[in-house]
This record gives C-alpha cells, sequence and structure tokens, in this order.
RNA sequence: UGGGGUGUCGCCAAGCGGUAAGGCAACGGACUCUGACUCCGUCAUCCCGAGGUUCGAAUCCUCGCACCCCAGCCA
C-alpha cells in the first residue's frame, strides 16, 4: 500500500496565483474564496482534476476556502448518483470543501426573484419564439441580429406570463425567459441569451418544485456570488461569457466575483470529451466508466494511480492560457515517481518459463530474505521460499542472444535475484520447436551473503519458486490509443483505439506473499513495472492485478530503436 | 472578412524594460544482486515574423502571420 500525501513542493507562479498575490496586496481581498462547480451529469476526468488541484490548491496556499458547488440547472442530464461519485472522486483526490457543499438548484427561489426584478427594470423580457426562430434571429459571426417581435412587451405582461410559465401553464419551450441586452452585439452571448426555459421535469436536488430551469450563464455568476466567490475560475470557453456573466451582477446590484479562465487539460494518446467517453462507454469499447484505460478518475485509481501523483501532474503542468498539450507520459511519470518512492517490491513472473536447477535437491526448500524496498530499510523484509524448480521470465532467457542481452543463454551465468547464481547448461524444447524448460546449475558459494555472493555476473533476473507460486490473473494496461491524437485530423478517432491497451494474462506466477493482497495495495513487480490488487475482481487467495505503468527499459528501448 | 483569446527549447512553463528559471523528454557518464532508482554533465546569443522606441526589449509601439473559442431553450 503506497499513497504519498506529502506533496510539499513550492507551486510554481502561474497568472492567477499573481492576481490573487495583487488582490490580497491591495487589500481587495482579505482572504479568497474559490469553487469547484461540476454539474453532475457524468464522472469526472483527468481534466477536472486540474480544475480541483487549481482551485482547492489556491485556497489551501492563500489560507482561504473552496466550495464543491453542483451546477444543477438542466435536470434532463443530471442524476444523484452522477453527485455521489463526484463528492466521492474529490476526496479520493485528497481535498475537503468542509461544510461548504452546495447545489445551483437551491438557489431558484433567489434566482427567480432577481429575474422578477430585471424584468421589473426591464431588462427581461419573454420570448413566444420557438428555438428555431430564436436562432434564426440571432444573426451570424458577422451580421448583427434581428430583434424578437416580443421584445418590447410591457413589464406588467412580462411578469404576468413568466409567472404563468413558473406555474406551470405552458408546455415545454413554449416560451422563455430572455436578457435584453443587444441583438446587434459582435459578441453573440450577450445578443438577448435565454435566461429561463420550460422544462416540465423532476429535478435531482430540488424535487418537483420546478418547471423552469435557469440557464448556466444566467445561473453561474449569481451562484458565485451569494457564495461570496471571490475568484470564480474556469475554463478558456467561458471568456467570451464573462461579459455576460458581469452583465447579470451589475443589473442586480449585487456583489460582483471575478471570473478568471485558464486553459483546460488535453492529453496525448486518450480523449477526453464527455461524449466520446461516453461513447466508448456504451459501444463497450472499454468495460465501463472505471475501465483501468479511461482517463476518468475512477479508471485511473483502479488502474492503480495514487491521489498525491495526480496532484503532483496538476502541480507540474502548470496553469496557463495557451492551449496546451500535455503527453502522457508526463502522468506516467508521475505515478512511477509516486510508486517507486512508496510501492513494496515483489516478484511476479508475468510469462513464466520452468528453470529446473539439476543440482539443487529434490525436496529442498530454502528461504532467502528480500528487501520489500531495497531503498527504504524500515519498510522491512520478508521471506521468499527457493527449490529446485523455478519459474523466470521467458524474455529472460534467448537461446541465441543477441549483442548486449545479459540475462539467460546457454553457457551464460546469471543471478537469481536474491539467491544464487546460475548457469545455463541446457535448453528443451516441444516437438515445434519452442522453449518449454530450462536447465542449469548453481554455485551454493553465491547465496546472498555467501563466500562468493560478490563475484560480477552480466544480470540479475527475477523468479518465482515453482512449488509455491500463486497462480494469478495479470492484466496488462497500456494507453487507450495508439497515436497521440486520435481526435484531430479526419479519421475516426475510435480507428485508432489500441487494440493492445489490455492483454490479459490468465496464469503468472507470484511470489506466495501476494496470494492475499487485497483491497488497493500497490507493488513493484521487481524488473516490470508497477501493479495494482483489482479491487473489483480480486478475491482472497485469487488476486488480480492490474499494471498501473511499466519501469522504465532501456533495454527495449535500446531493441526497439 | 464580427468579437474574444493565445503564440518563450521536442512537451509544459517562469519571466512584467536590465541582458532567457524550473519540470518532463532527449543525450553523454557514474553507480547498481531491479538493464529500475539515484547521481553528475549537456540541452533556447534567443523568445511567431517584420519594422520601430530605448544606452538596453521576450518584456513598450506598429504592421503582419498562425492557432483556439463563440451562432444550445448544454455546461
Amino acid at each position: 500500500m503506497s499513497t504519498s500525501e506529502t506533496d510539499t513542493k513550492q507551486a510554481t507562479a502561474n497568472f492567477i496565483r499573481t492576481i490573487i498575490d495583487d488582490d490580497l496586496q491591495s487589500g481587495r481581498h482579505t482572504s479568497i474564496v474559490t469553487r469547484f462547480p461540476p454539474e453532475p451529469n457524468g464522472y469526472l476526468h483527468i481534466g477536472h482534476a486540474k480544475s480541483i488541484c487549481l482551485n482547492f490548491g489556491l485556497a489551501r496556499d492563500f489560507g482561504g476556502r473552496c466550495h464543491l458547488r453542483f451546477d444543477d440547472t438542466n435536470p434532463a442530464r443530471e442524476e444523484i448518483e452522477y453527485a455521489e461519485s463526484i463528492k466521492e472522486n474529490v476526496r479520493w483526490l485528497g481535498f475537503d470543501w468542509g461544510e461548504h457543499l452546495y447545489y445551483a438548484s437551491d438557489y431558484f427561489a433567489q434566482l427567480y426573484q432577481w429575474a422578477e426584478q430585471l424584468i421589473r427594470q426591464g431588462d427581461a423580457y419573454v420570448d413566444d419564439l420557438s428555438a428555431d426562430e430564436i436562432r434564426a434571429h440571432r444573426g451570424t459571426l458577422t451580421e448583427p441580429g434581428k430583434e424578437s417581435p416580443y421584445r418590447n412587451r410591457p413589464v406588467e405582461e412580462n411578469l404576468d406570463l413568466f409567472r404563468r410559465m413558473r406555474a406551470g401553464e405552458f408546455p415545454d419551450g413554449a416560451r422563455v425567459l430572455r436578457a435584453k441586452i443587444d441583438m446587434a452585439s459582435p459578441n453573440l452571448n450577450l445578443r438577448d441569451p435565454v435566461m429561463y426555459r420550460i422544462l416540465h421535469a423532476p429535478h435531482p436536488h430540488a424535487g418537483d418544485a420546478w418547471c423552469i430551469y435557469p440557464m448556466y450563464d444566467y445561473a453561474h455568476g449569481q451562484s458565485d456570488s451569494i457564495e461570496g466567490i471571490t475568484h470564480s475560475v474556469c475554463t478558456l470557453e467561458f471568456e467570451s461569457h464573462r461579459p455576460l456573466y458581469e452583465w447579470f451582477l451589475v443589473r442586480l446590484g449585487i456583489y460582483r466575483p471575478r471570473q478568471y479562465e485558464f486553459a483546460r487539460l488535453n492529453l496525448t494518446y486518450t480523449v477526453m470529451s464527455k461524449r466520446k467517453l461516453l461513447q466508448l462507454v456504451q459501444d463497450g469499447d472499454v468495460a465501463g466508466w472505471d475501465d483501468p484505460r479511461m482517463p476518468t478518475l475512477a479508471g485511473l485509481r483502479r488502474r492503480g494511480y495514487t491521489p498525491g501523483s495526480i496532484r503532483t501532474f496538476c502541480e507540474r503542468i502548470g496553469v496557463g492560457k495557451s492551449d496546451s498539450w500535455i503527453d502522457m507520459g508526463v502522468l506516467e511519470e508521475c505515478v512511477r515517481d509516486d510508486l517507486n518512492a512508496n510501492a513494496t517490491r515483489a516478484m511476479a513472473v508475468l510469462r513464466p518459463l520452468k528453470l529446473v536447477i539439476e543440482n539443487f535437491p529434490e525436496g529442498d526448500v530454502e528461504e532467502f530474505t528480500a528487501a520489500n524496498h531495497p531503498q527504504r530499510p524500515e519498510l522491512g523484509s520478508r521471506q521468499i521460499p527457493f527449490c529446485r524448480e523455478v519459474y523466470i521470465e521467458q524474455d529472460d532467457f534467448m537461446e541465441t542472444p543477441v549483442k548486449g542481452f545479459h540475462r539467460m543463454a546457454p553457457g551464460q551465468e546469471v543471478r537469481l535475484r536474491y539467491a544464487y547464481i546460475v548457469k545455463c547448461t541446457e535448453v528443451v524444447k516441444d516437438g515445434e520447436g519452442n522453449v518449454v524448460e530450462v536447465r542449469c546449475t548453481y554455485d551454493p558459494d553465491t547465496r546472498t551473503g555467501g563466500p562468493a555472493a560478490g563475484r560480477k555476473v552480466k544480470g540479475t533476473i527475477h523468479w518465482v519458486s515453482a512449488r509455491h507460486a500463486v497462480t494469478a490473473e495479470v492484466r496488462l494496461y497500456d494507453r487507450l490509443f495508439s497515436v497521440p491524437h486520435p481526435d484531430k485530423g479526419g479519421q475516426e478517432y475510435k480507428s485508432f483505439i489500441n487494440p493492445r491497451a489490455l492483454e490479459v494474462l490468465p496464469a503468472a506466477r507470484l511470489e506466495p506473499g501476494l496470494a492475499d493482497a487485497a483491497g488497493e495495495s500497490r507493488y513493484q513487480f521487481e524488473r516490470q513495472g508497477y501493479f495494482t490488487v483489482d479491487a473489483r475482481d480480486s478475491r482472497l487467495g485469487a488476486p488480480v492485478f492490474n499494471r498501473t505503468a511499466t519501469l522504465r527499459d532501456s533495454w527495449s528501448r535500446e531493441q526497439s530503436a
């Protein structure tokens, strides 16, 4: 088990921190309040983690607080289950909103009152145009829009109509409430945006109290205002909404938080849009939202990523405003850093090849002491059994070794980690010429700690005693897509799904101590990579391991170069 | 061809008029009973381009170029 909760590195500067520094120094604010505002309509992914770490991190570093607020203004697509999973994910990531859990839907009554205020001020009107007509009136990027014929209704009529909308007198889509701004604005968001739509649908949090629901633009800024948010941090696509965000607050005459936008995360070798992620799940390309190949937090967790490694990642990639693509290798390197420092080591043979030690007594069992972590003696050690027949990795044997190969080969000596130096004497093949067994002799003096233990051999390989081994399923995961930008450039992104993103090894052999590995225990299988127990499919005595990441391997890279 | 943004090393990213931080990757080398880890070293005379201001510019001005976002009763 390993989770580093100690990421105390100095956060690098970014424009938002600079702004906050200035605000605190100038006295504009004495403390800050941020918020993470997900819509409960799907599962959180690594892109959300960037926002979570940013918002909660800002609050933590500047001694403020961060709210968790569900932006639940559209009952048509939201569900309670999503909200629950979001809470769980945020907690798992290591953040705590304390008492500050909010729902935009809890502000519906206030929002409604404010809408009436805007109507009375002549800043909003009920429009009878259909959705299609509104679109047609909106104009284009280069042409101004046209005003709705209902735009100049008297205040009393607007009030009456809006109240009747709220009372449920009209069917879905019959009318909307619009802000009366400017149909000729070069910023399309200001061309009389819709504030309320009629939706006869129960709300997962507000129940059946409403049949009209506010739009994001009308709800978000005011929610921020109600909560006293000082710095409302969102992604770049909301930049052009900022004038609208401010317009409502100014017209309402209420506290004005400030909105700042940063670039959302793009990661190579995966896709991040909810639509595509959903499609992968629905089409069965992956086993679910928590499939270890998915960039969802649930998926990463099941893959074996630690919360700390994801926080490190978010710190490492920085925060800016330029569209950026982070290489998947950065994320992978972050788990390796964490797991290298914290994961206990174990020996596991993924693709077994039997090795018979001819001069080792048939029934004997010897025990060796293996360090749980070579660099951290305080993590202790364990005893591992050794006998005449062991399994070694198929890759660790070559009948005709290539240049530079220093593992096992005919006539060649190699060390069995923590045990003896052995020398290959014979290769046994089946009828088709496949190597099915390797035979060797061992040198008793080379036992770890023995008189000839210091003898230099070219390589050290891992092994597992055949008689004591635990057989387990091991799932080798790799990147979901085989190209860096699956959703760029003409071709359907699905055609780039990496067919080798999952390889199931039904009968890997593990050292006996791993039989009862449980929970989300994480290990480094020496010379292989980092593996975690699959919390869902494992049973006591029959663990299933997921590969989180491989170890860096300069040998195979050299070979494929 | 409207509006809003962004352009600093392969990928991120500091820098805010005083002469290019850092991380990741890469490449050398040391160490090693994990070809892992760790350690040492190398890696932008140059900041999208062209002019200009200045003793001095990535940082200021001008004109270009490229890319991203906006025409949901989604968020």
